[in-house]
DNA sequence: TTCCTATTTGGCAAAATAGGCAAATAGGTC
DNA sequence: GACCTATTTGCCTATTTTGCCAAATAGGAA
């Protein structure tokens, strides 16, 4: 039962958003879609760590991407998520 | 914005439901409260590590506990988070 | 008190995750 | 071809997480 692949595949997608930094980007990404770089000056650190996070994200199935020129842009797959952040605020600690 | 401490708290939260114990853990909670030897049965690992998955679900705030006799008693204290299994079960990879 | 059961805690080693830098890749322009 | 920008990948180190064992703690019963 524990080992139900079910809960493989979920803690999958939880692991996908237990990070402030992804759970930000997602949040930029409910308004709009954005290219890498953009998100690189919303978040400030070194853009290959910008871009790692997208892709730990993409591999959950919560993002998808498509390339213009040599830009990569990125928008959400799954707004429910943001939903479970209402859940979510109203735990307290 | 990155650093807002709503990310940092529900990146917590998240990173308690990132483990697929932990999940199937809330699921057996959401019919009925157990003590920790019953959970420890349902899942097949030993005591000190289903322990261990407990303190991390309550120090997030998503279960309770309550102490009878020399037995500890767990429940679900946030039901919403379930909700949230159906939104991300519809997730594809 | 001693004994028994239930649970938590500490320690440790293995595994996973994170983030920076440098190098590689991709696509465009000159 | 060389050059420039955007993005990804590889490598490395530091940190965190996991899970087992043993020891400690808590609460009853004999």
């Amino acid at each position: 039962m524990k080992d139900d692949p079910k809960y493989q595949y979920m803690s999958q997608i939880m692991k996908a958003l237990a990070h402030p930094t992804r759970l930000f980007i997602l949040d930029l990404l409910a308004e709009k879609e954005y290219c890498v770089c953009e998100l690189q000056k919303q978040i400030g650190t070194d853009i290959s760590t910008v871009s790692k996070h997208l892709a730990v994200l993409k591999n959950a199935g919560l993002i998808s991407s498509h390339k213009v020129n040599n830009q990569v842009w990125y928008n959400l797959l799954c707004p429910c998520v943001l939903d479970f952040y209402n859940c979510v605020s109203e735990i307290k600690n």
